[in-house]
DNA sequence: CTGTAAATGCAAATTGATTGCAATAAGGGT
DNA sequence: ACCCTTATTGCAATCAATTTGCATTTACAG
């Protein structure tokens, strides 16, 4: 009710808890992110960003601070491109959401129960911790 | 006891069935991946070509059209690199081997016996075809 | 309200990947 | 063994994604 600007708090609020300064192209940014259904690229939210007029470099900035204080994720689902998403309050910025990356036509799913069979964790564990788990294939669309 | 090279058969005769014709360059590049026992990024295959002068561009273009009729496979692993690894005799172009990547050192280590969980797969069927499985995490040297 | 460090805009640099083109080499046909 | 055609190579130039340099502007602590 006695917001300076049409900007959602929660949005001031995680910025100026990172530690970060609040600016106008990081609350767009994390707004772009929070009404996403999946990660966005960095061309995607700089286009999304585009009528507010950032510069490319700021938005990848932005991206990439707002990555180190743990507020986004970044991920690569295979396209050699980075794509970046909210992390959910409190969700531990490690853990991230497997994903599904359609091979043909590069659709993401997120898909949020997947698991390793009990053999293949205790395969997996002697190597190190998996934090993360991406599926490639064919989507049914493109089948 | 009658090559003409030093070159092994079965990398000359890999290339010939594919119909690309046989190069130098050609054989090197599945020699290499050969005694690899992990993908290679091109720029690993190009250091370890090095002292035999072929050009990037070269190594790069073999390494793509080796992919394409199938000798090799090429896969993206998360740190926006393309990797590439020889395709078993008779094994599937498509059937990418599980790996797991290591996000702090960058290590990759091939898995064979990785497979989702009887519910995760019915999940990920929902969505499309599975064709290859991706880990990341820490691997224990870094933990 | 002011000073200072952080953030921005713009352009230039980097890096991985790809392409254009003339020169060269592979391998089928004779 | 020798051509001929076409694939392949080398080298430079290009492209796209990402990052950096730097002068200017802005957030916000005091």
């Amino acid at each position: 009710m006695t917001n300076q600007t049409n900007e959602p708090d929660w949005a001031r609020t995680a910025i100026q808890e990172s530690g970060l300064r609040v600016t106008m192209a990081r609350m767009a940014t994390l707004e772009v992110l929070n009404t996403a259904s999946m990660p966005l690229t960095h061309a995607e939210v700089y286009q999304a960003l585009q009528e507010r007029g950032f510069d490319k470099a700021t938005v990848f900035r932005n991206l990439n601070d707002l990555v180190s204080v743990g507020l986004l994720r970044r991920s690569e689902l295979g396209d050699h491109v980075w794509r970046f998403e909210l992390i959910a309050n409190g969700e531990h910025p490690d853990a991230h959401h497997p994903h599904f990356v359609c091979v043909d036509c590069g659709t993401v799913s997120r898909l949020d129960e997947i698991e390793l069979s009990r053999k293949s964790k205790s395969t997996s564990d002697q190597i190190g911790k998996v934090t993360e788990i991406l599926l490639r294939g064919h989507c049914h669309e493109c089948a």
